[in-house]
DNA sequence: ATTTTACACAGGGTTTTTCCTATTTTTTTT
DNA sequence: AAAAAAAATAGGAAAAACCCTGTGTAAAAT
């Protein structure tokens, strides 16, 4: 029971072999299978193929991609250790992938004795971040101003959009900012405009999204 | 140019000196100037002290705690780095820490040398991050049922909650779930008077904290 | 077997939101 | 100072949200 049974999934055939052979060399791993994509996998799994100790996950494939059978595996897996092995680096991606239960995530040109290092972390504590996970959480954290800056929100509209997340009606916002409630409708109305919004819930989402508010 | 100011705030006098001094033994290091709380470094900030190279803030303080100053310093001296320095090691307390820009996170149990390589990297690199810190970085992201425990939410309340979280009409989330509008009414009022809200963006803000939904 | 309890649903009314289309006022530009 | 642009404001109305109370039915508890 010591060896730790390894799946593959990534569409780089070539690279998936290789990858295997490296795992295979480090001490108590096994390649048990390898696949394609993650719609593979997930046939695998669905059919009673016996979860592994881990799965070395990449992100872009073709079919069913990284983030998708993540969401999939969170579902009907949840347990199953997930170490996710990507070229990109890119916030949002590494960022779905984490929120979906990606228990660590490497670049593709990874060190070999990292890459073993990760794994025996992931299987023994549960997790490996690197420096570059860290700094994205962390970054996650503040950013702010991404979006924001393309809508080019006045201050009026910024104040009237923290009012409408607190749940006060647009009367009481128009008193708190000695507007009248028609300026108050006029802001509302070029908001939903000008963020592609149908309702007030789409401008609560807004302002989360783009840091406006914290919860 | 070389030495490095530094400040400290904390409210146990016997701490502070001591760590003044221990400080003092770091090359290039110098604490400047060490305050009992928030309050008395806003003041000497305010009234025009040259902000230091790392402020080093403890958090459970009388008068203005570390979380109220890092609101301050946020929004009046957006730049100047803050490494937490604190005997809380819960969960809600650092990530307000973190979520309103203290650069690094250390218990005060921390080894000096720890605490040096640290404040080292603080300055050069901007930030330092233990593993507890990662962790609960990790953590937040994931949690889940905290409070949603506690309102015992049903399947169809869950459901419903999710579907008002997108910009749809009652009618239409009635339609998908093929139910009554009323009865969609029925759970709305439920809900609301359950979870002490008084409209949907409440209810928005509310799946968002409790990791319903997803932005 | 009977009482509770839970759930889906209804009637009907008030308030708020949303939408569309102007007009006035203020600010900026020329 | 006149023209143009931006911001505040209005009227009016339909749609949706919100609120309260009550009924039938099926499941669960006693």
């Amino acid at each position: 029971m010591d060896t730790k049974k390894i799946f593959i999934v990534d569409d780089h055939v070539l690279f998936a072999r290789s990858l295997a052979g490296l795992v295979n060399t480090f001490p108590n791993y096994q390649v048990i299978e390898t696949f394609n994509n993650g719609a593979e996998l997930v046939d695998a799994l669905s059919s009673g193929i016996t979860e592994p100790s881990l799965i070395l996950l990449d992100i872009k494939m073709p079919i069913m991609d990284g983030i998708a059978t993540m969401k999939w595996l969170k579902k009907y897996h949840p347990f199953v250790k997930v170490l996710a092995l990507s070229m990109e680096d890119d916030e949002q991606t590494i960022l779905a992938m984490l929120r979906n239960g990606a228990k660590g995530y490497l670049l593709k040109d990874t060190q070999p004795d990292l890459l073993m290092l990760a794994m025996d972390s992931v299987i023994q504590q549960g997790y490996f971040h690197t420096e570059l996970v860290t700094n994205v959480l962390m970054h996650s954290l503040h950013e702010k101003q991404t979006l924001e800056q393309e809508f080019a929100l006045k201050e009026n509209e910024i104040t009237f959009i923290k009012l409408a997340c607190e749940e006060k009606t647009y009367k009481e916002i128009a008193d708190e900012m000695n507007l009248s409630p028609k300026t108050i409708d006029g802001y509302r109305q070029q908001l939903f405009d000008k963020l592609n919004i149908k309702n007030r819930t789409g401008l609560v989402i807004f302002a989360l999204k783009n840091k406006i508010i914290e919860i």
